[in-house]
RNA sequence: GGGCCCGUAGCUCAGCUGGAUAGAGCAAGGGAUUUCUAAUCCCUGGGUCGCAGGUUCGAAUCCUGCCGGGCCCA
């Protein structure tokens, strides 16, 4: 409807003052007396048209009387322009929702244009934590607003495979599986006596184990120290290792066996991380692998493709690139001095490698720890002649676990960490995504599990699933008393539904179309929830003051009608969101 | 030292492309159901919008400085 008026708006000024691309702001007023939708725009237009903001107020409102679709047309204190929508019109809505459900609400604002959004993208070394959620859902949500408005949507996560770090995750793995093997050694596992009768002047097995895992710690102890992953799971890992392949992995010289632990590890970090993901309702279409881009030469392909373009150079041993010459404020290594290369050399293969992919638009949904790395990703993207608001990057600021009023102190470093596993199995998905996305993203947000536990019954969650569990309940209860089924399309008289209560929440109903595009637009996902409660409240207000199941038919099906659409957008809210719609609760 | 983000009710947060009496949830207090789910509804209290200047018809919102917190880089 926002819509709606705007365009009224544009050809009142068009017809009127001859006046166009002027921006002006349609909003829902605080207060409802000011109407259902008001406009500054005579504020704007004062100056240009050399009139007091009140008098050009007067002769817009006069234009926007004429059209049936406003029921009064004010003008207000300064200059505002307060119009409010005749009953037809809601009327008109009301049906257009009972008629084609999602449809009402869906706009073709991507015209089929193929977009990414890429998330998550956690290295494989270690179970997902808490910022990772975020980020997913995050992603995700903006994953669904997109291809609910008509975008082609590629959900996409990239697969840090390649590097130091999976190595050293095979490396942690090798550390601790050399410690349990020591444990079993001690334990007695190898000291049966088929070991025990060795040849005279030959070592024990045994002892021949003890050499091996001395020597292997010796030579990897330091590195461990270093910059070993230091979690619980990685022992965890360990011990898969342990029972699949026992002492064989010490038949193996170091650096084969840490390449061999390293994939077991990558294998196993990537199921798990699936796994969390697909619990917590978040799937991909890709999973893109940073190794690929070496096997199949597309760093190489991209580095020469710069390098024609003269936007590398040599300095140091080191090769550049010159990222200054798009904005960035210093130049970045792309090969080192030792001839690998580095994180943002795959990554400007990456990000050329989406260019070629044909993608509309771009969104990396990243943790805000990276935000120092946008300008020189978005200096890659120019030197591809790709305008830098191609991409377009979300950060997402940490997740602060707290436990009844106590910060939970969380390194990963140290390994006491809480993943994001185990917050599912404690609270639920449908808590977690929910809590996840009220706050602005690129904010820090505090997390109480015990409030999101303990307050369930006033968890703001359970009450908008409450309310689509309560329409569905009278559903039922009208199917089963009066015989009628409310799920089946039917007739009503929407005129039926006159009283303010009544009108509000079709309003409501028809405002929430304005609100969600706004939403997809800015990517401004920590307003669903709160679009969520708003609109509940409404329902459970009529609900209690309102009764459904009337012996008064047309009145019943008028009133169910209402539900109806109430539950089609709860529905469409839940499904950005991505929680469930309980039938009952 | 440089950069980015944040500071709004007791708590968690909206509002920030300037606009009408600054909102929501939770927490606190009081009330409502012989009726379709009380996981509900209604009412009440609660604020120097971090501080100080500036811009203007008007500032929580924009600009500058300071204080406090977080993150990144050197």
């Amino acid at each position: 409807m926002q819509e709606f008026l705007r365009e009224e708006l544009k050809k009142v000024l068009k017809e009127k003052f001859n006046l166009e691309g002027v921006d002006f702001k349609v909003e829902k007023p605080r207060r409802k007396e000011f109407g259902d939708l008001a406009t500054n725009v005579a504020f704007l237009l004062a100056k240009t048209l050399k009139k007091s903001p009140p008098q050009v107020a007067e002769e817009i409102a006069a234009e926007l009387r004429k059209s049936p679709a406003f029921e009064s047309v004010e003008v207000a204190k300064p200059a505002f322009i307060n119009v409010r929508f005749s009953k037809d019109f809601y009327y008109g809505a009301l049906r257009d929702i009972l008629e084609k459900g999602f449809d009402y609400y869906r706009q073709n604002l991507g015209l089929g244009r193929k977009v990414q959004v890429e998330y998550v993208s956690a290295n494989p070394t270690g179970p997902l934590h808490l910022g990772h959620g975020r980020g997913a859902v995050v992603g995700d949500v903006i994953a669904n607003l997109l291809e609910f408005y008509g975008y082609e949507v590629v959900r996409e996560y990239y697969v840090n495979d390649a590097g130091n770090q999976i190595r050293l995750l095979g490396l942690s793995i090798l550390y601790r599986y050399l410690e349990l093997m020591l444990s079993k050694v001690y334990e007695g596992a190898y000291s049966s006596a088929s070991y025990l009768m060795a040849p005279p002047g030959e070592a024990t097995k045994k002892d021949q184990l003890y050499a091996k895992i001395s020597t292997l710690f010796r030579e990897i102890g330091e590195e461990f120290e270093k910059g070993g992953y230091r979690g619980e799971y990685v022992k965890e890992l360990a011990e898969e290792v342990y029972d699949l392949y026992r002492e064989q992995i010490l038949e193996l010289s170091k650096e084969e066996a840490v390449s061999f632990l390293s994939e077991f590890g990558l294998r196993k970090m990537l199921e798990e991380i699936k796994t969390d993901l697909e619990d917590f309702g978040v799937r991909f279409d890709v999973w893109f692998s940073e190794r690929s881009l070496y096997q199949t030469k597309y760093v190489e392909k991209t580095l020469n493709y710069l390098r024609e373009k003269g936007l590398l150079y040599e300095k140091d041993g080191a090769v550049w690139f010159k990222t200054t010459a798009f904005g960035d404020d210093k130049d970045r290594v792309v090969i080192k001095s030792d001839g690998s290369y580095t994180y943002f050399a795959s990554d400007i293969a990456y990000h050329y490698n989406k260019y070629l992919r044909g993608f509309h638009k771009v969104v990396n949904v990243w943790g805000a720890d990276h935000h120092g790395y946008v300008p020189r990703v978005k200096a890659a993207v120019q030197a591809f002649g790709v305008n830098p608001d191609w991409l377009e990057v979300e950060l997402i600021q940490l997740v602060k676990l707290f436990r009844g009023g106590k910060e939970v102190k969380m390194s990963k470093r140290a390994g006491s960490f809480v993943t994001l596993r185990e917050l599912l199995d404690e609270v639920g998905k449908d808590v977690v995504r929910f809590w996840f996305i009220t706050k602005r993203a690129d904010t820090p947000l505090e997390f109480d599990v015990e409030k999101a536990k303990e307050e369930s019954s006033e968890n703001p969650v359970f009450y908008v699933q409450y309310a689509h569990a309560r329409i569905s309940g009278i559903f039922r209860e009208v199917k089963a008393r009066k015989g009628f089924d409310a799920e089946e399309p039917f007739e009503f008289n929407p005129e039926l539904l006159g009283s303010e209560t009544e009108l509000e929440l079709i309003k409501h109903l028809a405002t929430l179309k304005d609100e969600l595009v706004s939403i997809a637009k800015s990517r401004e996902v920590h307003l669903l929830p709160q679009l969520a409660v708003d609109l509940v409240k409404d329902f459970h207000y009529y609900y209690n003051h309102y009764r459904v199941m009337v012996d008064d038919e047309e009145l019943m099906k008028a009133r169910l009608a209402l539900l109806k659409a109430v539950r089609t957008a709860l529905r469409l809210l839940f499904h950005f969101i991505g929680i469930s719609a309980p039938e009952r609760m």
